[in-house]
This record gives structure tokens, C-alpha cells and sequence, in this order.
DNA sequence: ATAGGGCTTCCAGTCGCTGGAAGGTCAAGA
DNA sequence: TCTTGACCTTCCAGCGACTGGAAGCCCTAT
């Protein structure tokens, strides 16, 4: 398969693969023309880490979460253990976001959005709240 | 003031108040000695960059809600359209996050997380959900 | 022969800082 | 007076995870 091909197929655009060979997350063979040539394991590996990221983890994440795929005496522990590391820091951002929505949707609704220069938003960021 | 007096006053680091004079943000004077010298209204904008910040606006973002506050002629719905559309896509974001963390939850909860290979986050992340 | 699409590499830019190097300035203490 | 140490300056590089674009090769169809 050339690039193309496994773009297509994994859901991810040429740019990133090649990107991924780059850092060493796949290392696809080359065809007597230069054009690299993927295994089906090489999509399989693509379409892991296009899953990987959509759940937020990280490249260095996924690098070890498919070390660990690899490695068939892994310990599960260990993947339940960078799986909630990660999901701790989602929540913390959930929460940090969560918090900003508040303050903003406030703002937003005392705002009365007319032609007046009167703005409750502008005055709490000049000021502070309240 | 000096910028280590503005940086602790503000709560902002003073790498990140030279930057944003380097990006036009705020432009204050100079001491004979070269050293930056703030009057209180650069410290009024910069306390004003950094709840806009806070609140998660972009630095582009941060410009005009400035240019806005310095524009007495302005109309609060330019302010209120801009909160929306931030509001909006933090909206976006939490329902991103909150997507990820139902599914990541979902997987460390089936995941043993003891010494043996077997992983449903592994099996998930190599074949896709269920 | 040519046109088009796909492939290659390499470089630069995104966003908002942050770290570090190399060096000038200032106030306090020996 | 000299030195120490804290402050300030500029400039350059790096973070994460791509993304865009330029320049040029390869392949297929007409």
C-alpha cells in the first residue's frame, strides 16, 4: 500500500503518517522507487495510534501504550495505570473549562449586546469580578 | 516600576509581559538605563490580558477586547458576540473531553489492572469499540 | 509528448509562552 | 572601593502535534 492507500484506510492524513515515521512511531518499508510500502501491521499500528490520539493521549502516550500492545508479558496494571493518569488530566481540564463556561456564560447574559458601550463583560475584566 | 514589581503585581510571569510587549500588546516606557518602565495604565492592561487569558481567550482575542475597552465609542454587542463565539467553542471542547472521559472511564473500569496481558483498553485501542 | 495526480524531501509556521545563555545595572555589605 | 547577588536586558531555541507550501520526481492515461 502507498501512502494514500493507509491514509485513507487508517483515517489520517499523509502529512501525519509520514510525521509518525519521522519520530519513530512506524517504520514502513521503501519500494525501489522511494515510495514507502505499508504492511498491513504498519495500518494496524496507524489505525491503534489514530484511536489512541482521538482519546486525547499523548504522542509519548501512544508510543509506550503500543510498546505495551507488543509486548504480550506486559502487565495490565500498567496500562490501567497510564490510562488513569490520563483520564485524571482530562477531568482536571473538564473542570478548568467547566469553571470558564461559568464565569463566561454569567458575563455573557448580563451583557445587554446593543449599540451601548456599557459592557459588564469588559468592566469584570478591567476590574475583576465583583 | 520595574517589571519584577509589575510581574508580582499583575500575577503575571515577566517573560510573559516581554512577550507581550513584543507582540504589541502593551508598549511601555524606558528608563535611561534601558530597563522597562510601567505606569499603572500598562499595569491595568496587563491585569486585564491576564483574567481575559484566564477566561481562555486567545491572544488575538485579548487585542480586540482591548481595543474595545480603550474605544469608549464601542457597542457591547461587538464584546457580547466575541464571548459567545469563545463561549462556544469552550462549549465544544467540554463535550469533546466529556466524550473521551466517558469511553476511557468505561475502559479502565473492565481493565484488571493486575500482572497479566490481558487489556480491554489494548484490545479497544487495536480493534476499535466493542 | 503532455497533463494530471500522487509521491518525495525539506523548511517554516502555528500558539503562547518558557528556558537558557551572555551580558549590563544596581543596591548593600566588607 | 570592591564584590556579591539580585535584578534587568537581548536573542535564540524549544515545547506538541501537526500543517502548509515549495520544488521536484514518478506513474498512468491520453
Amino acid at each position: 500500500m502507498n501512502i494514500g492507500d493507509v491514509a485513507q484506510k487508517a483515517g489520517l492524513p499523509a502529512k501525519t503518517i509520514r510525521y509518525y515515521e519521522d519520530i519513530g512511531l512506524i517504520t514502513p518499508l521503501r519500494d525501489t522507487n522511494g515510495y514507502r510500502l505499508f504492511r498491513e501491521s504498519d495500518l494496524h499500528k496507524l489505525a491503534f495510534l489514530g484511536r489512541a490520539r482521538a482519546l486525547g493521549f499523548t504522542i509519548e502516550d501512544c508510543r509506550t501504550l503500543l510498546a505495551l500492545y507488543e509486548d504480550d508479558t506486559r502487565a495490565s496494571a500498567d496500562v490501567k495505570d497510564l490510562a488513569q493518569a490520563h483520564l485524571a488530566k482530562i477531568e482536571d481540564k473538564i473542570t478548568q473549562l467547566e469553571s470558564m463556561r461559568d464565569t463566561l456564560s454569567d458575563l455573557v447574559k448580563c451583557c445587554a449586546g446593543d449599540n451601548r458601550p456599557d459592557c459588564p463583560i469588559l468592566s469584570d475584566l478591567a476590574t475583576g469580578p465583583h
